[in-house]
DNA sequence: AGCCAGGTTTGGC
DNA sequence: GCCAAACATGGC
């Protein structure tokens, strides 16, 4: 494993350590995190984040792709590479103050050590954790989660990830980085224009309505940007007065977007798993039910455990 | 051919 | 409020 001084010599002494906030930046103490940057490359080092796993494979987000060994996002009205070298994980092109954006986006500020000693009653979940050590759950934009997970409502990741990606390439901003073309999400105001035959034609099916309505409500003042600071329970049935958005996807948006770690998606793998590893919630019958007893079992951090049991199911970690 | 996929909507009790 | 059926598409 490369050390971090090793790199700084390897890259020619361009990072310097990242000083007047390290002390705050490095509160995850297990893994002893270093963030250094210099010239619009941020180096994280000594993070347990997996990027395939995180980015692709967990199917939390359905905008990054790998090319040759590396990750490409449109991101903060960018295109993004993020690269694994050794321990290190750089990013690009960040400016000096969008540091504390990208940890956050990537949620490195949280100490999901203490999250996995909290479970000592939950061995199933415990389990899920133990062994995903480099799954993050991504804090990304509020608009793109409510798009992706309207896509994915009774539909199968290779085809959301498909829809996703045409959306963007239809209708999104395009930016271009390491000759690769990367397009943003369509804003609200863009996608309202969009006619539903458009969408039908591309593949969207019956979702096609249910996009743009919800982007036409969103142009016209939902409080997209205000669900984070709402309470759950208030923010999960608002979601849900939006075309196309049951109480699964407005978990997810709420997980995934807003930064409510208590939301518990239930889907058909989640489901499963809950029904095969927790006994204790047998008699939640249905999903809603289900979703309600898993956060009252799990607490705060509900969600974020979910996303863990969710990977399991769904690639055979853990049976069912 | 028929079932499944990170479900939601609609209409009937 | 609970339940069944319909809904587009593509992979297996």
């Amino acid at each position: 494993m490369i050390q971090a001084n090793e790199l700084d010599r390897a890259t020619g002494g361009l990072y310097y350590i990242f000083r007047a906030t390290r002390d705050k930046l490095t509160t995850n103490k297990e893994e002893e995190m270093n963030v250094q940057w210099k010239g619009g490359v941020l180096k994280i080092a000594g993070t347990a984040l997996d990027p395939n796993l995180t980015l692709i494979d967990s199917a939390q987000c359905f905008t990054w792709r790998e090319a040759q060994g590396r990750y490409y996002a449109a991101l903060f009205d960018r295109a993004i590479c993020l690269e694994q070298i050794g321990d290190a994980l750089l990013v690009s092109p960040v400016a000096e103050d969008e540091i504390e954006d990208f940890l956050h986006y990537f949620d490195l500020m949280r100490d999901y050590g203490a999250l996995r000693d909290r479970l000592t009653a939950h061995p199933a979940a415990l389990r899920a954790l133990e062994c995903l050590p480099g799954l993050k759950i991504l804090n990304q934009p509020p608009w793109e989660t409510l798009l992706s997970f309207i896509i994915s409502a009774n539909n199968n990741v290779g085809r959301i990830r498909r829809l996703v990606w045409l959306l963007g390439a239809q209708f999104g901003a395009a930016y271009t980085l390491d000759s690769l073309t990367l397009n943003a999400l369509p804003s609200p105001e863009a996608l309202a224009e969009v006619g539903e035959s458009a969408l039908r034609d591309l593949g969207f099916g019956y979702r096609a309505p249910y996009l743009i309505d919800t982007a036409r409500m969103v142009a016209a003042g939902f409080p997209l940007e205000e669900l984070s600071q709402m309470p759950y329970e208030k923010a999960h049935a608002l979601l849900q007065k939006l075309p196309g958005v049951g109480p699964k996807v407005a978990d997810c948006v709420l997980l995934f977007g807003c930064g409510h770690a208590s939301a518990f998606p239930v889907d058909v793998w989640v489901e499963r798993l809950m029904r095969a590893w927790f006994p204790e919630l047998a008699q939640a019958r249905t999903r809603a039910a289900l979703a309600s007893a898993a956060r009252e079992l799990l607490g705060e951090n509900a969600g974020l455990i979910q996303q863990f049991l969710f990977h399991c199911a769904r690639c055979g970690i853990m049976e069912l």
